[in-house]
DNA sequence: CATTAGCACTCGGCCCGAGTGAGTGCTAAT
DNA sequence: ATTAGCACTCACTCGGGCCGAGTGCTAATG
């Protein structure tokens, strides 16, 4: 990375120590490397090695006389060279494909599917939830509900449905509430939410002269009923309770720092949208991704698609020390069953 | 209670005890209580009735030579018979009046309600869903998606609103289906999803025979559309975090163990259908409750009511040791504003 | 007779010091 | 370049001694 290469030698080390540090848990010392089979080298000889991995700042001894421990650097370098996926043994993949399910709603998919990362890792499974905005509108409908107040109920994409109560300036018989939701649907089938208000714009500007009443009524009431106020993005989280077995995640108030994050949302949000264009696995390790509160922890996640078109990020939450070669695959793995599964649906 | 009454002294001290445990968490010996204004005795005193109180299985020492603690039973004693309420002070009714605001969704004010129970005990709020089943039925309609497919909206109580997919048998027109809806809207207006359920095997029943095709149809459609299937209760709960940071909540595991039964959500429900009926404060206290993970917990709950209808339960889950006398009124105010607050928007 | 002073005793918490073992860095030999 | 050897460091553990808080019992007291 750094000017200097690492010898092969090095490599190799840096490897056999971080998964010996990530399967153990205990910082690992010059000895236990040099009885490793593949390194014939005398203790003294690692230690020389460990010197100059610990000069780069890809180890580090928490204290002066025990072992060396990765840091954040050297799981960096770690996952991105040196790592050796562990291939998914058959059964896992039906298993998540099984869990997963066919469920005819999707909401049940994406939960199935935090649920079975969860699970499957025994760490915290993530799973952002498409952007509803993005999905195309189909048909719009109001209905009365008591005096100025109506319901307006929005079907998306075949499938999904959202319901809002606006509240209208003067009551409106439910034949002509009838007529105006006509008028909408027809006006922006196939759009989504933000193509939907920007057709409405255009329609205003261009018909301003010869708009009717009503159709200034229905722009109104649009303008209230495309509103993406309660669509902000939001994910699913399962299992966060798992996360409290890991001795090493830091203290209590540590973990309840992240727990809060994890209600709050908009730091997680923020760090898998991120990850939405990336092809592929991601991984967050420790407070590199720039949220303090994830000291500790690394984050691993896949956008999936249907159709080749991104909808959202899945991924799991655990401590950086996890078994990078085993969650990947299977974050990897869920994504793509995921976006079959949704795929079907369409 | 068991025979015996206890003597005002003993009373007195056990109180002082409870109070003093509460505010200091650690146990409390007879010095530290013979050393209390009002109580005008020798430790040596103190000490004789602290060792009746512990024969009474009221209180009792962690260990030989530590000062004494309460068991469940000297907390329960306590709440229901010495317990001094403090009186809320204006600001904090306000504050809470304030904070459940003036939403128009009733999930709003639910959810404030928790939120504010929370925040404003450091503890973890919750609030139990209306059971749905028990709203009136105001409206069914029917929207075509695609072949077969038919979204079905119930509107319930004035404000609610209820979506379900249903399949059918065969492709409806609009026309049909609004024929459906309004012949089922007709027939089950005001009642709730269970009655509704019986006025149909009634109406099927008596019209067996002068049925005809549409009424049959709706039949069928409607025990779908009824099914309460995704309508258990359920409820919200805020601030499950505050917990992590009491020291008394045992260990982790204990811990991770309760959050668990939060996810679960059927013990604690269970729990809280038990004050649903009761009338005013509830208080489970520790393992009281029959429930193992609510070791070391207290909960404290108190239904609220519309119009006199017991709608639902409200209250604030934390340590054993806690503030009763400041929880207890929060808890019956924040049940009465609550109430309120739904009450106006009916 | 209830209350209290006095006393012996218990036991957790803390500090201390010694011993242990894992590990390091350096140097000299191979 | 590698390795053996050596002196050194330092966290961890374990036992002992001390302290203080608290108890139960008994005998004295008003």
């Amino acid at each position: 990375m750094s000017g200097t290469e690492l010898t092969e030698r090095a490599q190799l080390l840096l490897k056999n120590l971080v998964e010996r540090y990530i399967s153990d848990g205990q910082p690992v010392g010059s000895r236990t490397l040099s009885r490793d089979e593949q390194v014939a080298l005398s203790p003294a000889t690692v230690r020389n090695v460990m010197a100059d991995l610990d000069d780069l700042g890809l180890i580090h001894s928490p204290h002066t006389s025990a072992g060396r421990v990765p840091t954040i650097k050297g799981y960096r370098l770690f996952v991105d060279n040196l790592l050796t996926i562990k291939p998914l043994n058959r059964g896992t993949v039906s298993s998540i494909q099984q869990q997963i399910g066919d469920s005819i709603d999707p909401n049940q998919l994406l939960a199935s599917a935090s649920r079975q990362l969860s699970d499957i890792t025994s760490m915290a499974g993530v799973v952002m939830l498409p952007k509803r905005e993005v999905a195309a509108l189909r048909q719009v409908e109001f209905l009365p509900l008591s005096s100025r107040r109506v319901l307006v109920i929005l079907v998306l994409n075949e499938r999904e449905v959202q319901n809002r109560i606006i509240h209208t300036s003067r009551d409106y018989s439910p034949a002509e509430l009838q007529q105006i939701a006509n008028y909408l649907t027809q006006l922006c089938a196939g759009q989504d939410l933000h193509q939907a208000r920007q057709s409405l714009l255009r329609e205003m500007d261009e018909t301003r002269n010869s708009m009717n009443q009503m159709m200034a009524d229905a722009i109104e009431m649009a303008s209230q009923a495309f509103a993406t106020e309660g669509s902000e993005t939001d994910y699913l989280l399962e299992g966060q309770t798992n996360l409290m077995s890991y001795a090493d995640m830091g203290d209590m108030e540590r973990l309840r720092k992240l727990f809060e994050a994890f209600n709050q949302k908009r730091d997680i949000l923020q760090l898998l949208d991120q990850s939405l264009h990336a092809d592929g696995v991601q991984i967050f390790i420790g407070e590199e991704s720039g949220y303090e509160v994830l000291g500790d922890c690394s984050v691993v996640s896949a956008p999936y698609k249907v159709d080749d078109e991104l909808i959202g990020v899945l991924g799991v939450i655990g401590p950086t020390r996890m078994a990078y070669d085993r969650v990947i695959p299977i974050v990897d793995m869920t994504a793509k069953l995921l976006g079959n599964s949704l795929n079907q649906l369409k």
